[in-house]
DNA sequence: GACATTAACGAACGATCGTTCTATAAATGC
DNA sequence: GCATTTATAGAACGATCGTTCGTTAATGTC
């Protein structure tokens, strides 16, 4: 990695923790370039304007969010083991990857979702990866037998997405030490509604 | 109603709308001013800073959210009728309330909460009120027998907020025609795992 | 209708924003 | 080690930010 590589990923690598706690729009190319000791300049020739940084730091928590979250769950076998490893991994992937301020994802589909532009495009795109795999793997999960074929894998992975945000939110914001729990107790019923009643008497 | 109050509401009414577009903090006083045709000075007269006009955006939103949704909610009698009220009315209060770029609470939420001060205490004041109804709202329906007495109001109110931030979410960003009728799905299922079971045979 | 009060304006402030340009320093390829 | 490309710095730009101040216009009161 040549050394233009080695310092924008440095640069990256502090845009990144810095938008968790501002959001993506708050990101500002003066505080970044104090925080890396570097000029303003010498920074913002990375990347060509301060749009094209922010879709950087998106497309770098995408990145991460696969690595963190996605990848090791996919070593679970199909099926309800491979959800609640995701859910496990979702629940703190905060923790995992560098985001002292909580899920920058979450944060930007908030920030962008009536802001046209390739920011929306960006977040929009992630998300909609995001829910097909979501989908894909419920209906994995009916294909193994764990859920019953009568399963609708959008509503599922709609109603799992529902229950991160407010963990998300309750933890963060109502510094509820419970939401974890509430979370996966949550997902527990989803998957106790939908599960395939093997020992029914 | 004196004209100073007058002109304040109208400041009120246009920052609160924008606010809906580009969130509290993406707020502007030379925007705002140019929207209501007003002078920057003779506008910001009106609040003393920047942050006071904030914080009154986001009173306004509650306010309007009580009215909106709470409100009417609570004529239908206690129980789940009036726990479904209010998750229709929740639905569709960024209709109700002029919010044309989504709901400002939920987006104020994910900006601020990582930023202390008296924006974040604001924003978390609201949303712990708004739990304590919900819960209050589901102990009665407990109470009333609709639901079963093992009912954690807890739990419940916190999946209840999931729906809604999902339900949010997709609408907003995803385009999702159907997030409201999934929404009242998922809100379906919750209340039947809890529901008592009037008529098993 | 004169007077006190309040609302609104216009100009300017210092700070910061993203961005551009030119020049120097460092890294790279031979 | 030299030449060339690439990375960084520094200064400056125009724009916008929130805020302050002094003045004028409008409102409310007796």
């Amino acid at each position: 990695m040549g050394k233009g590589e080695q310092t924008r990923q440095a640069i990256l690598d502090e845009a990144f923790s810095l938008a968790s706690c501002v959001g993506v729009g708050g990101l500002s190319i003066g505080i970044l370039a104090e925080r890396t000791k570097m000029s303003k300049s010498g920074l913002f020739a990375h990347f060509g304007s301060k749009e094209e940084l922010q879709l950087a730091v998106l497309r770098e928590a995408q990145q991460r969010f696969a690595e963190v979250v996605l990848r090791p769950a996919f070593r679970q076998p199909r099926g309800v083991a491979r959800l609640r490893a995701i859910v496990l991994n979702w629940l703190d992937w905060t923790r995992e990857a560098n985001l002292p301020g909580g899920c920058v994802i979450n944060a930007a589909a908030a920030e962008f979702d009536d802001q046209p532009g390739p920011l929306r495009d960006e977040v929009r795109r992630g998300l909609i990866a995001l829910r097909r795999t979501l989908v894909d793997t419920v209906a994995k999960a009916v294909e193994a037998g764990d859920l019953r074929p009568d399963t609708d894998p959008e509503q599922f992975a709609f109603e799992l997405e529902g229950i991160y945000q407010v963990a998300q939110q309750s933890r963060r914001l109502l510094n509820d030490p419970d939401a974890d729990r509430r979370a996966l107790f949550a997902f527990d019923r989803l998957v106790r509604d939908y599960a395939v009643e093997r020992d029914k008497e």
